[in-house]
DNA sequence: CGATGGTTTGAGATATATCAAACCTCGTGG
DNA sequence: CCACGAGGTTTGATATATCTCAAACCATCG
């Protein structure tokens, strides 16, 4: 209903979309998602694409709908650390704040369901239902967040790369299976160079890529090729992660 | 006006806090603050004693009136990671959540206003302008959070150190000035002891140690005492940050 | 096929951790 | 008032994990 075809977004899209009921629209009803609709535009990243820069103005925020993201900062003289990844249905960008605070990156190709910043605010301010969605949302990778700053800050190389496959093995999930209630794969495709993973990690290419070897060796995991990652002993895997 | 004396804190307490207009509860009307008041309850905690324990359930949610209190994880075998330090207005605690991610600890004595989890999750939800309080506060402490990312995994034992003290002297001014418009301090005393610094920055209390006396031997700063810190050359500080 | 970019492997350098002892500081009790 | 003890801190000597530099390797794509 409402909206003539002018809508920058075909007012089916919101329907259509695959991370309808996981986004933060979740719990918006028709007439608001109609609003929500008029606002937003899709758009198809590719890999390597860069979507925020780090420092300039927070001009828009985003849904992820497929895809994985990378959120970085760096030093001045080129050294790089991978604060967040982002996946179907995650949100992106900073509402309520004048500048990005961190770089946004598709690692994959990636759609993303964009909204000019202030619109969003406005709209956010608004639909107090959406605005706890996205309180959730940020309780939730604050968490996460803390978490990894054990792994970064306290670690070893074997514990930081175990953890880190674990922690795939749980969120690399099917977007179509439920997100966290499934079980853990067993195999599963990195969307990762070993740079990318490095810079997770804190660590350097070669510290990652022996680790890796090492893992194999041990028959911990298998490596068919540079992407994939088969977990062979998944409780000592557990136990390296400390 | 409404509530008799059997509120749990006295009606005038919320009037008379000092953190008031900068806690999340600055955008409430006098009725809300009312309300607000009659599910919390004060309380006085010792330098070392603990509020919030890891992985119990959420039981409580505070808002810190003075003092410091940090907020930590550690590893299965005793090794500490300081995930975050809260201070005067800073808020406490993981609504919406069923379990406590990380232990909370007073460095300091402090007093913090204490609520139900339930209690605030309840009142939050009616209450949209103490949610968006809520969410720009932890948008923002995202932000801070993966910014320390960086630190932990990319920087150097001088650049944490230089990038800490830099931190530390935008952080430590008085609650009565008002919080970031102000001047960094030039000479602050450190709620911490070295060990708690080595927490933080995910170093060993002897490396802390060593690079204090190197910085101090290099007449970047002067230590007239354990605690406190007197910047000399801020320029070179802020160059050694990275 | 040959070039290209990412990856693995190796040898060596180095920052930080580890282990250990000496050193303050401050409160307590003789 | 001083000696003592305890906890935290500093300093030193050594070990080691990780980084750095460099070369070989491999997959992919024209």
């Amino acid at each position: 209903m409402t909206k003539p075809a002018a809508s920058p977004i075909d007012k089916s899209f919101c329907q259509a979309c695959t991370v309808r009921k996981r986004a933060i629209c979740a719990d918006l009803d028709e007439q608001e998602i109609a609003a929500l609709n008029s606002i937003g535009r899709q758009r198809k990243l590719s890999a390597g694409e860069q979507l925020l820069w780090e420092g300039e103005d927070a001009v828009l925020v985003a849904n992820v709908i497929d895809g994985v993201l990378k959120l970085w900062t760096g030093t001045a003289d080129g050294r790089q650390q991978i604060v967040g990844l982002v996946y179907a249905s995650d949100f992106i960008g900073r509402p309520f704040g004048a500048t990005t605070p961190y770089g946004v990156e598709a690692l994959s190709e990636a759609n993303v369901c964009v909204f000019s910043r202030k619109e969003f605010d406005t709209f956010a301010r608004e639909h107090p239902r959406l605005e706890h969605k996205l309180l959730e949302r940020t309780l939730a990778e604050l968490d996460r967040t803390r978490k990894w700053m054990l792994l970064l800050g306290r670690k070893n190389a074997e514990e930081k790369l175990a953890t880190f496959l674990i922690d795939m093995s749980e969120r690399l999930v099917e977007p179509g299976s439920n997100p966290l209630s499934g079980e853990p794969l067993t195999q599963f495709e990195l969307p990762f160079s070993r740079q990318q993973i490095a810079d997770v990690l804190g660590l350097t290419i070669e510290t990652v890529s022996r680790n890796f070897a090492r893992f194999k060796r041990e028959g911990v995991i298998d490596l068919p090729s540079r992407r994939e990652v088969h977990i062979l002993d998944r409780a000592a895997l557990e136990a390296m992660a400390g």
